[in-house]
RNA sequence: GUGGGCGUAGCUCAAUGGUAGAGCACUGGACUGUGGCUCCAGACGUUGCGGGUUCGACUCCCGUCGCUCACCCCA
């Protein structure tokens, strides 16, 4: 027999019940948080043709980072890199009927072939949080909300992250009547502003001025630095035409909802902000880490008025982002925010039947059939022999309670109901033991 | 695709060219129906793999594979 490496895939990851216990505690916050949004919980294939990843993404992108896969048919499908192409599909078939706005979220499980590192795998969870139909910005006024409230769950408070926002057309705004790019090279220079502060100062210079040889433009892009209030960049006389463009008006009345929303502690306005692709068309935000152990964003969103294209004829707009539970998780373990028991299991009401002879067994099945009957947890050590090995597991295991069971208490039909973290015990009637068993958890 | 770091027991790690070890975890015993503590014992290894240098390699050299961190990219 060949012996194959036990170790998963690349990138793909084994969910010992420790390690996923952690993984749900993140994605049952974000449910919960959800859901008292009113969001509802949708979900999608797993894989969808490649074409409609192809079509939104770039090809370049979906040929190297895809997991494709040939059906017997030959068409070529692609394990889901990400959600927002199956909501489009779903939501086009459902447009015309839905209840605006649509509030949906889902926790799928999205592929991408990358090279692993901190952060980031090949598998990996990937909340989604969208809504769709209503173009004004208080959309994304909820969205913020949701995020704060989602964070404030796991006990992160404002001082630990940041919602940065900024917005396409602002930006593309700026680039045009303030430093006056051409419009040839709004997109290069959108880049250049995304990766400042990930270069060294003369290799970005260089870049800067490779793109732009005309020198006051150079100049003025060199001379760009982030700034807090989109109403008042900072260079000497900002054109009319700027503040008369639709992006600057859209984001200075959004940032203004921003500070009147009480949201101003966790949402701040980034002009680095721009997000990777040509996916968004409105507002962008990304929420980071305030600290410089976890660069990567731990959630990515904007706005997209485009979204259906693909599927239907008519428009639809929505705004909203993926979050990516491994990177929540690594900044949880950060700032020390996970519960110490988290990756344990909770066995403190149940209980587990020791039964210290195997001609009794068929007394312990049943004792443990009675009380599974009223909803009550437990589970039967099968050794049948060593009562003092069996109570190490039930207290290694972390249960609350044991019954043993041995001749005398088959015979009367009854249990020693054991409290494990105080060793006080006592008989009960098989009869009583649902009812003792809940009135004592409750008690206790 | 590029670069750094690391590969020794299930896990965390020692062993500076000279007999491969410890702690934790696991199994059993002390203790035949009463756990956590303690003590004793056991099982666990092709030192990632292949080659080279050497009387002798976990150790040094070359290659290779794997993991990891960063770059690239990030729908």
């Amino acid at each position: 027999m060949p012996r194959f490496s036990p170790q998963p895939q690349k990138g793909f990851t084994d969910f010992f019940p420790d390690v996923l216990r952690v993984h749900r505690y993140v994605e049952e916050h974000l449910r919960r948080s959800a859901e008292l949004f009113g969001y509802e919980e949708y979900d999608g294939p797993i894989m969808e043709p490649l074409e409609i990843y192809a079509a939104k993404s770039g090809e370049e992108l979906v040929r190297e980072q895809a997991y494709v896969v040939k059906d017997k048919g030959g068409r070529e499908l692609a394990l889901r890199p990400e959600m927002t192409p199956s909501l489009a599909r779903m939501v086009a078939q459902i447009q015309k009927s839905a209840t605006r706005p649509i509030r949906w979220y889902s926790v799928p499980t999205c592929f991408r072939y990358e090279r692993p590192q901190r952060g980031r795998v090949r598998e990996f969870g990937q909340a989604n949080v969208d809504i769709l139909g209503p173009d004004s910005s208080d959309a994304e006024l909820e969205i913020f909300s949701l995020i704060r409230n989602f964070m404030e769950s796991l006990g992160a408070d404002g001082k630990l992250y940041r919602i940065r926002y900024s917005s396409r057309r602002y930006l593309d705004a700026l680039l045009e009547h303030v430093l006056g790019v051409p419009a040839d090279r709004t997109v290069e220079v959108r880049k250049m502003i995304d990766r400042r502060d990930k270069m060294d100062a003369p290799a970005f210079e260089k870049w800067v001025r490779d793109v732009l040889p005309e020198n006051a433009i150079a100049d003025r892009v060199l001379g760009l630095r982030p700034f807090a209030d989109p109403a008042t960049p900072p260079v000497a006389d900002v054109p009319p035409a700027f503040r008369e463009s639709a992006g600057y008006r859209e984001l200075v009345e959004f940032s203004r909802k921003v500070e009147e929303t009480g949201l101003a502690g966790v949402a701040v306005f980034d002009p680095t902000i721009v997000r990777g692709l040509d996916y968004y068309t409105g507002l962008v935000y990304e929420v980071h880490d305030v600290g410089t152990e976890n660069r990567r964003a731990l959630f990515g969103g904007g706005r997209y008025d485009n979204l259906l294209e693909l599927f239907s004829n008519e428009p639809m707009t929505g705004t909203g982002f993926g979050m990516g539970i491994l990177t929540v998780k690594l900044f949880l373990e950060t700032y020390g925010l996970l519960p110490a028991d988290v990756g344990k299991a909770d066995r403190k009401g149940a209980l587990y039947v020791a039964c210290a002879n195997a001609a009794q067994r068929g007394y312990a099945f049943e004792v443990a059939a009675t009380l599974r009957r009223e909803k009550l947890a437990c589970e039967v050590d099968l050794d049948f022999q060593k009562l003092g090995r069996q109570l190490g597991r039930a207290d290694g295991k972390g249960y609350g309670w044991a019954a043993i069971i041995g001749e005398s208490e088959a015979r009367d039909r009854t249990v020693t109901l054991k409290r494990l973290a105080t060793a006080r015990q006592e008989t009960v009637p098989l009869a009583d033991l649902p009812a003792k068993l809940n009135d004592l958890s409750r008690g206790s």
